[in-house]
DNA sequence: CGCTTCTTTCACTATTTTCTGAATTGTGTA
DNA sequence: TACACAATTCAGAAAATAGTGAAAGAAGCG
């Protein structure tokens, strides 16, 4: 691929999920792992690539792989560290949705013992419950779903 | 409600909001209004809730209407606007997730076309954009569920 | 051990974001 | 039209965040 292709992947990649959440330098590292050939890059070759600082690096790697997005690994008799985009990052990040749920259905679960029930907020903080409960489930549908199509795709790119 | 239980889940689920993404007022003001009996606000009420300035308010109104969590009515002959939570807020929001991977999308779109076939990395943005578009399909399929699961749960608490 | 190489931490700076206050625009009433 | 009141815009202050450089901390190897 083109330098400068793989570039204006990065920046685009790296915008769009900074923009879906994520930090921004976090947002570009992982893009950058998901270009490069093994998927493997040295915090050398991310600050080379990312125009950033050793430090920089080593934060935002420290945020991906507490997210599971990426995992260190050391070639024995090396000291450079090697980072590694897990191929299952996207599956993982959506398994993960009750650390963004659960501080919401904490405080639905306080509200809703609290308010006189049969009153209107007393109902729609019910149903907000509901929702968050049930996406919650069907999230962990998909992702086993996702396990089966995964498996048929590699199949298929095997095959030819 | 308590009015300060009120104003514990406002700032928790507000925080919970936040830290899912959306910037801190216009979080504030969603969880406001969902306590809120008729979940029906004024700029006044929202200023003198959150203890922000009217200017806040109307940009986190902005936003928030933009995103189709919130939006605006007046009463006739009057002059104040009353903000309104949609019903179907956090199901819209759902519907909404094109938003998001459309940009991912159009930068895998770009990438794998200029990738040589059969290269690791080709099979790596392959694999993600297949996932990003089995989740939105799969989300859209839950959209659907939803509206069923609502139209039980409403049943059920008209009943009781 | 001690030297070298890489990573991480920390104090600081630059940037960005968020909110305020003042001025402006819009909307309804007389 | 003029007047009153509410919403919005915009420039700027304040606060939060991201990233840098220097120093400290591992980890391998002689």
């Amino acid at each position: 691929m083109p330098r400068d292709a793989a570039e204006k992947y990065v920046e685009r990649m790296g915008a769009a999920l900074t923009s879906a959440g994520l930090a921004r330098l976090p947002s570009r590292v992982f893009a950058a792992l998901t270009v490069d050939p093994d998927g493997r890059m040295t915090s050398a070759e991310l600050v080379e690539t990312l125009g950033v600082s050793p430090a920089a690096v080593s934060g935002a790697i420290g945020s991906l792989s507490q997210i599971g997005f990426v995992h260190r690994e050391r070639e024995r008799g090396s000291r450079r560290d090697i980072y590694v985009v897990d191929d299952d990052a996207w599956h993982r990040a959506m398994m993960q949705h009750d650390a963004t749920y659960a501080p919401m259905l904490a405080a639905l679960d306080d509200a809703i013992d609290v308010l006189p029930p049969g009153t209107p907020e007393h109902r729609r903080l019910f149903v907000m419950r509901e929702f968050l409960r049930f996406v919650g489930t069907e999230l962990d549908a998909i992702g086993e779903r996702w396990a089966v199509r995964l498996a048929e795709i590699d199949a298929g790119l095997t095959r030819s």
